[in-house]
DNA sequence: TGACTTTATATTGTATACAATTAGCGTCCG
DNA sequence: CGGACGCTAATTGTATACAATATAAAGTCA
C-alpha cells in the first residue's frame, strides 16, 4: 500500500506487538491516529488490514479493541497453519529450483548458526526461520496461499513459543528444515509435507506445554 | 460494516460477477463511485474487501483490474476449498446440536426439491448450498475459519460448476448433504470431513470436465 | 428509589478538497 | 528513425470537515 497507510499498519502493529497494547483493550481510531502519527484516513486502511489478521476485533458497536484470543482459538490457527503449510511445502516441492534450494541452504545455516551458540540468538532465529518459510510460499506460487497464510503466522504466538524453546527444540527445527531441503531437492511433495506438518505440530505442542504445562510441573 | 461501505461492496461484487465486468478490465475508484453510488471513501473500504477475496487485483502501480484467474489458481482454491470446508465439517461434527441438525434437514429439503423437479431450479438449489455450507461453517465455531472460507467460496466458480451439473450430479450434491447430516447426528468428525472432502472434490472435477473437457468431447 | 427518557459527548462513517504519483504523449535531440 | 526527456492529464493517497450513530450521564416522573 502507500506510504503513510503502511506506516500506519506497521506501529500500529508494533503497538498491538511489542508495545504497551493488552488483550481486550480498547483502541479509538483518534488514538490510533496518535500512535502512527499519520490522519484516520490511512489508519482505517491499516485497521481493516489488522481486523483481517485478526489482531484489532469490532465489537457489535463498530469499537475497537486488541484481540483476545481464546485457547481454542489458537488451537484452531495451529491446525490452519499445519494445513495450509503443508499444502505450500507440497506445492514448493514441485517447483523447487537450484536457486531456491542455495537460498534455503543459506538462510538455514544463519538459523543454525544462531541456535549452534552456548546462548541462542532468538531474534536471529526468528528472522532466518521467518525468511525460510517466506521462500517456501514463494515457491509454492500460490497467490491464495500467499494472501491467507500471513493472517496465521501471528507473531506473539511464534515468538512466546521460540522463548520456551529448549536448545534442543531450536536444533529440532534446524534439523526439519534440512530435511525439508533434502525432500525438495528430491522433488517429494509427500515427504515435504510429512515434514512440515511435524515441524508445525511440534511447534504447537511446544506453545502448548509453555503456556498451559507449567501447571503440572 | 457501515451502510454506504456495505452497498458499495455489494453492488460492485455484484457488478463483477453478474455484471458487464469481464476479467482483466481497468477500474477507476471514480467509475466504481459511479457503480455504487457513494463517495471514494466507502468504496475504497470495499476495494480493499474485494482485493482480499481476490476479486480486484491492484497492479504494481496501484490501479485496479477485475481479477482473471488462471487454470492453476482455480485448481489452488478446490483444493484450499477441499481442505477448509473438511476441516470445518470436523469441527462442526463436534459441536452440532439438535436445533442444527433440523435446520440442516429444512435446508436441505428445500435444496432436494429444486433438484427433483424436471427442470432443476438452479436459483434455488445455490441459495440453499449456500445456507448449508454456511450453517456447518457457523457451528465449527472457528472466526478464524469464518474470515478464510468465504474468500474461497467465489461464487463465480460454484455457479459455472452447478450450470454444468447434470440432474444426476445435483440429485448427488442433495445425497452427500444427505450423508453429511447423518455424520453429524452420529457425531462422526471423520466420517463429516471425508463426506466433505468427496463432496468439494467431485465439484471440482464436475467444473474441470465443464470448461476443460469440452474438447475431449 | 428505580426505571425510563432526554440530552450531551464521544466515536465512527462519509464526502470532499487537496497533495503526490503515475501513465500517456508529444517533442526534441542524437 | 529511435529513444530519452519533460510536460500534461488522469488516478490514487491523505487530510479534514461534517454527518450519523452509539455511549454515557443527567434528569424526570411515577
Amino acid at each position: 500500500m502507500s506510504r503513510a497507510s503502511d506506516t500506519a499498519y506497521e506501529k500500529i502493529r508494533r503497538f498491538i506487538l511489542h508495545g504497551e497494547a493488552h488483550p481486550g483493550m480498547q483502541l479509538t481510531e483518534e488514538r490510533l491516529c496518535e500512535i502512527s502519527g499519520v490522519s484516520r484516513t490511512p489508519v482505517r486502511d491499516a485497521v481493516q488490514r489488522l481486523e483481517n489478521e485478526m489482531l484489532l476485533v469490532r465489537s457489535a458497536s463498530k469499537r475497537l479493541s486488541v484481540a483476545d484470543w481464546s485457547e481454542d482459538e489458537i488451537d484452531e490457527m495451529f491446525a490452519l497453519r499445519a494445513m495450509l503449510e503443508c499444502h505450500a511445502a507440497e506445492r514448493a516441492a514441485q517447483r523447487m529450483d537450484a536457486a531456491g534450494l542455495d537460498r534455503l541452504r543459506d538462510v538455514n545455516a544463519t538459523l543454525t548458526r544462531a541456535v549452534r551458540r552456548a546462548q541462542p540468538d532468538i531474534a536471529t532465529f526468528l528472522d532466518a526461520n521467518r525468511q525460510f518459510h517466506d521462500l517456501i510460499l514463494a515457491y509454492a506460487q500460490s497467490p491464495r496461499l500467499s494472501k491467507l497464510l500471513p493472517a496465521l503466522v501471528e507473531q506473539p504466538v511464534v515468538r512466546r513459543t521460540a522463548n520456551q524453546y529448549s536448545g534442543d527444540d531450536l536444533l529440532q527445527s534446524a534439523k526439519d528444515h534440512d530435511e525439508l531441503i533434502a525432500a525438495f531437492a528430491a522433488s517429494d511433495q509427500d515427504w515435504a509435507g510429512a515434514v512440515m506438518t511435524s515441524h508445525i505440530r511440534r511447534a504447537f505442542h511446544s506453545f502448548h506445554l509453555a503456556t498451559r504445562g507449567t501447571d503440572t510441573a
